[in-house]
DNA sequence: ATTTTAATCGGAACCATTCTTGTTAAAACA
DNA sequence: TGTTTTAACAAGAATGGTTCCGATTAAAAT
């Protein structure tokens, strides 16, 4: 996803267009990584300074909500990325730098005979270790 | 496992034996589903008055570390539930009241040569949703 | 029985996150 | 273009799960 479709989605579901948000956007647009909102307060501090952690958090979530984001927990804490536009998938995670690679195998194709009985809701696998770089 | 392994295991690491301990192994014994550290405070208040929470978490900590439990975190909360003794599995985890299911299939047979240079130290594979009875 | 060392207590501190009230600014409307 | 409406934001207090600290207690070793 890139930053225009991202405003699009805001303004098709009637939200306002500001600065802050656009440059929130910008943000994760140039990480290829999940980011804490401490990552991104420190990034939109310089250009607004004093920005409160309540519209940090406050868009973190809206933007998770309308699909422009997506989050996952990693040591406590939630962390963020740009939603991946295209076809489902999961991701291998670095535990030292953060950045993501896409997994292109999902494993709920072969588990519906496991659970007959019950109502899946969603599922989470994601792969833990080092990235080329960081080994 | 159950609540002699359990202790056994304490043993050997060279850690010694309360009562609390005791407690707080049964307690696990007892539900076949993540609880979280108040669930345990609760279920220990009656038997240990005014008992600390420092207590809890210190021995929450230690038994994931030693393997005793294992932890995952639902809805940003660390939740904990005995390790199972017998071989490798993922779980199925209801939304509504917390229950497991064991799911014997893996998928991480089939990524190796999808990560090739990349260094696996782990990986987590959880589905959610609604059990039979919460449905 | 005594010593050593870990476990526990009580409560303060921490930290990510959420809430509250008042203010500002974007979008809609006249 | 000026005014109204409504959402976004600020500032900081509050919350809640978790961790830390110094003092005390109890288990295990000697």
């Amino acid at each position: 996803m890139n930053t225009g479709e991202a405003l699009t989605i805001l303004k098709e579901k009637g939200y306002k267009y500001t600065d802050k948000r656009k440059h929130m956007i910008d943000f994760f647009v140039g990480e290829d990584r999940y980011c804490t909102a401490k990552d991104l307060q420190v990034f939109m501090e310089p250009s607004y300074e004093g920005i409160s952690f309540d519209t940090i958090y406050r868009n973190l979530h809206l933007f998770d909500q309308l699909g422009i984001l997506e989050s996952t927990e990693l040591n406590g804490e939630k962390h963020f990325r740009l939603k991946c536009a295209h076809h489902h998938h999961h991701h291998f995670i670095c535990n030292n730098c953060g950045i993501t690679k896409e997994i292109h195998h999902c494993p709920m194709d072969k588990i519906s005979e496991e659970l007959q009985q019950y109502m899946i809701d969603d599922h989470k696998f994601e792969i833990y270790g080092l990235c080329p770089t960081c080994r």
